[in-house]
DNA sequence: GTCTATACGACGATAGAC
DNA sequence: GTCTATCGTCGTATAGAC
């Protein structure tokens, strides 16, 4: 059953994850993430004993599952890998630029901030990636790329993608986004050529 | 000429750039910066009367010369585009892997988590995508690449370095750079191809 | 002009009231 | 079990001694 308290524990990880987006980890107070959730202070350690740690983790793993499904979503409804690719790309592009360039890649920021200083935050982090780059494999590999070319296919993809969500924010321009929804659909159709899919 | 307080300015400049790669910008006080650059804490606010907003620029416009210059010797020195971006990268991943993955771009830690806060701040990583963005663009015109998609292909270029490092460090393993680096090698020889250049 | 000592606020975390 | 009041620490910034 779902009880009060889960529902604030929820309220409490999608503030995390808002506010981390446009201020980062360090940058995002619990004062400001109680405020946000509209809960007490003293329910952030009933709900995450650990803290604050404890609250980043809740908040990319939130965020792993929104990408994940939104990935999904993308490779049901599209008639190619390579279309899939860029209807994820096009639909962040829409996302950055309809928030003002205010929205941003959290698990990219708690990386870069945390991953040398928090063990947790850093495996959340690494899991988070994985939970994108695997299904993204799994894609290429229905175009008919061979599992490891398609492993490495789609690292380099969802780090060109976490690279043009950082590079549009700092431009306050949709361009780099744009610019990386043609090269990598550009590229997604050509491994599938190359390899001997169905041509 | 150049006086001690100049020097000391760099080194507080340098200290900020190194702790920023590993604790991001607000996890970086001031404190542990004069400690770093082992200078007194007024000459912060002596040298830098904006504060911590003006170290914060002064240490993105040395981390943008710095990797600036690492672009310009690769160009020189690599007898193609694609073997220039392939060295580019593989210096990154051997920096990445070396510091047992502590480093990485401040550039992109400063955009995520005070491009929405600091205009300043913003514009002074967009200066320096845009003095990486350049030159690469420059170089895949010397491989016969039109303007228009050489500007395109090198917005993709440094956004898929600038991810790559970023899901290097959350897994620990350079693995996605030098994934990148084939892709990315692959993909500036490719377009040197097809846009009718020296073949 | 350089630097030290300090002010003031916000942080994460906790103890204890309800 | 849920929340409020408070503690100690560290943050940035500054005032003033040298």
């Amino acid at each position: 059953m779902t009880t009060k308290g889960d529902l604030t524990k929820a309220r409490l990880a999608e503030s995390m994850l808002e506010l981390i987006q446009t201020s980062g980890y360090s940058g995002t107070g619990l004062n400001a993430v109680i405020d946000h959730a509209a809960a007490p202070k003293g329910s952030v350690y009933f709900h995450f004993p650990d803290g604050k740690e404890g609250l980043g983790v809740a908040a990319v793993d939130l965020a792993a599952k929104q990408f994940e499904s939104l990935i999904a979503e993308a490779a049901a409804s599209a008639g190619s890998p390579a279309a899939a690719a860029r209807a994820v790309i096009e639909a962040l592009a829409t996302i950055v630029g309809e928030s003002d360039y205010r929205l941003g890649c959290p698990v990219s920021v708690v990386t870069l901030e945390m991953g040398a200083e928090s063990e947790r935050l850093r495996q959340a982090c690494a899991s988070a990636f994985e939970s994108w780059i695997a299904p993204t494999a799994a894609l290429l590999e229905t175009g008919g790329v061979e599992p490891a070319q398609a492993r490495t296919l789609a690292t380099v993809v969802v780090s060109t993608i976490e690279g043009a969500v950082i590079v549009s924010r700092a431009t306050r321009s949709t361009q780099p986004l744009h610019a990386a929804a043609d090269v990598v659909a550009d590229l997604v159709d050509r491994s599938r050529q190359s390899a001997g899919g169905t041509r």
